[in-house]
This record gives C-alpha cells, structure tokens and sequence, in this order.
DNA sequence: CTGAAAGCGCTTACAG
DNA sequence: CTGAAAGCGCTTACAG
C-alpha cells in the first residue's frame, strides 16, 4: 500500500504559496513568536489543512539546536532491564518528569558493542538535547565517550571515569554500612561479606559501605567477590566462604538475588538461617520476599532517583549550570526473618 | 561546570580548514562513498581529532532524509508496560532485531495526551524513519493520526481506525476459539465469558473466538465485558455472572489477571475450581502459575511478534512494499490444574 | 504586521 | 580524486 518514497511531504514554503504570503510569516505563525494578521492567520489555517502540513522536525531543529527530547540509555540486557524493578521504575519517574515538562524521554537499551557505538554517534550527534545513563560499568566507553561531548549527561551511579559526570544514586555505601551495622548491633561477631562483580559503581560503593561498618573489624578473608549478579555467583561465593573454613554468623550480600543465593549455599551445607548465620541483601527486591526466611535488606528510592534525574537535567537545558555533584537519595532498611533474633 | 552552550561544535568546515581541503571531500570521505587520496584522508583524520569533531545527525538526516532510528511506541502506563511480560519482551524482540540492522530503537511511554500529541509530532515529523505501535486502543488517535501520515508504521493488534494499518500480533481470536473448545471438549456445556474491555483490538477479536468456538451454543447472557484488564474486575464480572443464577460450569476469561479475579470470586461463592466451574485465561503471565489452582490459559510467542514487526518494518526501510496486512502469530494453550478432569 | 535574506551543518550531483 | 554550488526545510534578526 505504502511505498518507501510516496509523494513529497509538504513544506512551508507550499502553504506559504497556497496562502499567498511568505514562508517567513507561516513559520512566525506556527512558533507563535509574533503577532500575525487575522487574515493571514486565516489563510495559513486553510492552506495547512489543504496541504496537509506538518512541520519537519529536522530541520526545525537544526536551526534551532534543540531536539526537546532527552535520551535515558540503559546499559544492560534488555531481559534484565524489564526484570529489574528498580531500574524500571526509575525510567518511569523520569518519563513523568520530563514530559511534564514537555520534553520527550527516549528510551535506548544498548545490547551490544555496535548498539553502543551507534548510540554514542546519535547522542553526541546532537540527535537529543542530553542523556541519561543508567546502569554504566566502570570505565564504560559509552559514558566517557558522553562525558567528553558538549551534550549534557546526568547517571545513576558514578562510573570511575578519566573525566566527571555529574550523578544521582541510592546512598550505596550508607545503606550498605547501616545494614552491616544492623547485623553488628545484633551481636554477630563474624561477617562475611559477599560483593558484587568488580566493574561497577554500586559494587565498589556497597564494599566501601561493609569496610567503613566494619571499621577495625573488617577481615579481607571474609570479603569475596561473585562473579556476577546472580543467585548461581552469590551460591558459588557462599560456598567457597564455608569451604574456607573460618566461623561466620552473618553475611551481607551486595545485592539480594546474592543474598538468594549465599541462603541457599548455607542450607545446602546443613545449617540455618538466621539461627546459624544472618543473611542481608539490598535492593528489596522481589526475591526478598520470595525466598524463605524472607530477607532484611536495602530499600533505594528508585523513583525518586530517577525524578532527580530527570529534574536536574530539565533545570540544565533552562538554562542552569551542571554541577558535577553525586546526588545521594537515602534509602531504608526493610527488616526480615533472615536477620531475626534468637529464631 | 558544564554550561548550557559552551564553546561551539565543531563543524565540517573547520575540519575542512584544517585539513586544507574542500568540506565536500571531508564528508566523502566520511561516508566513505566516493575514493579519497590517502594524503587528503590523512589530513582529515589529524583534523577530526585537532578539532575535535563529531558529526551533526541533525544536518545529515535533514539532507538524507533519514534517521535510521524507529520508535517503538507504547500506549500504555509505565508501571502496566514494564509489569507486562508480553510487552516487554516484544519491546526486547524488536530492540534485538532493528539493532542487528544498524537501527536505532527508541522505546516511547505515553502517559498523557500531551505526551501523545508530542509523539505524534515528532513522529509524522520524521524524527524517526518509522513506527511500531503498541497497546493502541480502537479508534486510538495516535494510531490514527500517524496512520494517515507519510511514515510508516506497523501495529501489534490492528485497532479499528477509519484508515488501515499493517498489523503482527498474536492470534487472539484462533487462541480463545481453541481454548474454548479445550474446555467444551472436556465435557463443560455451561460456558461463561470474562471479555476485556471494550475499546481494544485484543479484547474485540477474543472475544470473536470465543463466539465462534460456542456457534450455536453461544448465550449472550452468559457474557460479560470486564471493566478493565484486572483482578479486581475479573472478580466483579465473575460476580455478576453468578448472581443471575444461571448455572455455569466453565469460564473463559479474555486475560490471566481476569480469571484470576474470576477464580476469587468463585471460591468466594463457596464454588470449586475446577471441580464446580473450570476456568481459563490468556496470556499465560506469571499470574497463570502464581495463583491457585494453576492456569490453564494460552501462551503467545511476544518475541515473535516483535522480531516480525521490526523484520516487516526493516524490509520496508530496505525498499521493499509495506503491506496493510495483518500477520498472525501463533500460540499454544499450556494446559494446568485449572482444567483438570475429574479433580 | 510582513518579506527578503542569511544561515543552521550537512550531502550530492555536476564538472573537471 | 576534488571543488564550487545548490539544496534539505526550517527560523530569525533586519528592515520596513
């Protein structure tokens, strides 16, 4: 029905000829930027309508430097993504926040090396006015290569980078602190520490949290790192923990899928939670109440960061200055049986 | 630290200055389209990096006429689109598909109208070379509006619209014949039905199978629209059925969640699932195994549905013809204790 | 209130 | 292999 090149599309310069008056007054009418006679008003209504036009966006954009539309680029597979909650959600506030606004969110999920590259063109292409990152290894070429162009970028979570980038993210390493305190206060005296795989941000930060908590306390044998973020690494990490041979009463887990694992591990070698060993995780996601004992973990903000986000971004392009500053949203401790006294 | 407008972008021209060369060959050589003598490509790379150049997408598509990115355009709250499993993974089908071609997938949520007057703009505007459309309502304005224009677009779920557009979805009217005559084959006579809400092309055609599985046996009185795609409605429909005393044996639900509410309202009524009315759903969602009994209902194949749309739409940005039809993926019914013989 | 003109940053025949 | 020129479809000072 349709064929890839139909009929030209009609430009302003066809209304300006079936409305007898210049294209520049039909463009001035159309921005609303200056008053515009009756009549011509008139006759540009009718000449739009008899041509069917609607305004290119490319072009308007080109002249204009500005897209009125910000890209939020997440880093991960697809099939991750939608199963994350928190990372979903945080899409969602940024959507509401922007288009509230009137800008328009693009959502972008890079699932490989040429997705990644190409994205970057578009982005520093100036195909939207800024971007948002989520998700962002350390060192990833995607944020460096944004970091480094002229278009405004904001991401959840710092990435270690050779240059700044502005950020807002849960408190990863408050939360991860305050939990392993939690487990401290309620007299465990061996915590093991199951983090997450090295080349990210909230992986670096939730370490950082367990070793501050732990102060003079913190034993480096105890610290292990899995492989991914999975229930299968945080089982296999739990596992090699046990076979090291040393006491351990509790285990802070960076993440609660981890958390699923390190639990089913620690049955799997006969003993108990929260009995034998307290176990917490963070995120609060639906695996903390899926698996039994339910779990004490993490509680982020998902929609407020990506509201703040979206808000900062919005303030930028109206013109303030981006300040490089790592926005903290605090999180909560969601209290479980896997951390219950004398159960 | 970054101000709204820095320090201006370098431009072809400036690489061309640079270079001591044309810009037109720097952009030859660019697009590597026409040969360009090792010396000139040389100056030009030490240019690109001394001025720090990147190309402006803006300018390109405005000449090209095209962007080489398509929309993927969902009609539908964030929270319900990222909680849908079908949706989701048609959206992940068709990221997969259209990036492996070199196309850029932008993923749009529209929670307003004035976000759906916003898309349509930039749509129609040629902000992308194309449009798949998801979760359109019947008589959708989005649809319709960008049906009518000159970029193309494909559908999941054809939505009733005064103008025709190319369609992949999943076989809802083959599904809900084929699981309604599961349930008469196995004996059940007295067949009620839990349709969607009006307004949408899946709960239309559904409800079509349904029609056709009972043929003569079709009772408009055991019928009922649901108010809206979710448990709580699934109950107040099943409700009412109940209440006008005639007596049912199976229900066909037009969606898991409905017949989950269904299911309630049943065993509120002092009733047996399946002993006393056997029930079905569609979709096979998590709902399908969470609740109890478990659901017998009819599974789609999303990541066909969106391999196929993004495949169609490819072909048609390729050169090929975009026909107005409307493609139908199959689907098999996933047979569970909701059904069960003799329980 | 409005027109002529310049320009946004590219690409692409057209000659050479 | 390369340059000059035109043009993609808009917006926006600049005059009037």
């Amino acid at each position: 029905m349709t064929t890839p090149n139909p009929k030209r599309r009609a430009t302003v310069h066809d209304v300006a000829r079936v409305a007898g008056i210049s294209h520049a007054t039909v463009s001035r009418y159309l921005n609303k930027r200056a008053y515009v006679s009756q009549a011509s008003a008139e006759a540009i209504e009718a000449a739009i309508r008899s041509v069917n036009y609607t305004p290119n966006r490319t072009a308007r954009s080109l002249v204009t430097q500005s897209t009125r539309a910000v890209a939020f680029v997440v880093r991960e597979y697809s099939e991750f993504f939608f199963a994350d909650s928190n990372l979903s959600a945080m899409a969602a506030a940024a959507n509401k926040t922007l288009s509230a606004e009137g800008y328009q969110m693009l959502l972008v999920i890079i699932e490989s090396d040429e997705a990644a590259e190409r994205i970057v063109d578009l982005i520093i292409g100036g195909f939207v006015d800024g971007a948002l990152l989520v998700a962002m290894r350390d060192d990833d070429p995607v944020a460096e290569a944004i970091a480094r162009s002229t278009i405004p970028a904001i991401t959840a979570s710092a990435p270690e980078l050779p240059v700044g980038l502005p950020s807002v993210d849960t408190d990863n390493a408050g939360g991860s602190r305050a939990i392993t305190r939690l487990l401290a206060d309620s007299g465990r005296t061996r915590l093991a520490e199951i983090a997450g795989p090295a080349p990210m941000p909230a992986a670096r930060l939730r370490h950082d949290g367990f070793v501050e908590a732990r102060g003079a306390a913190y034993e480096p044998s105890l610290s292990i790192a899995a492989a991914e973020w999975s229930v299968e690494a945080g089982a296999a990490a739990m596992r090699e923990l046990l076979e090291r041979g040393e006491p351990i009463d509790g285990v802070v887990a960076a993440s609660d899928a981890l958390a699923a694992g390190a639990i089913d591990a620690i049955h799997a070698a006969g003993l108990t939670v929260p009995a034998d060993i307290a176990v917490v995780g963070f995120d609060d996601s639906p695996w903390a109440t899926r698996i039994r004992p339910t779990l004490t973990t993490v509680r982020q903000d998902p929609g407020a960061t990506g509201r703040r986000m979206a808000e900062r971004m919005m303030a930028h392009l109206g013109g303030e200055a981006l300040d490089d500053v790592a926005e903290v949203i605090p999180n909560v401790i969601v209290e479980r049986e896997s951390t219950a006294p004398g159960a």
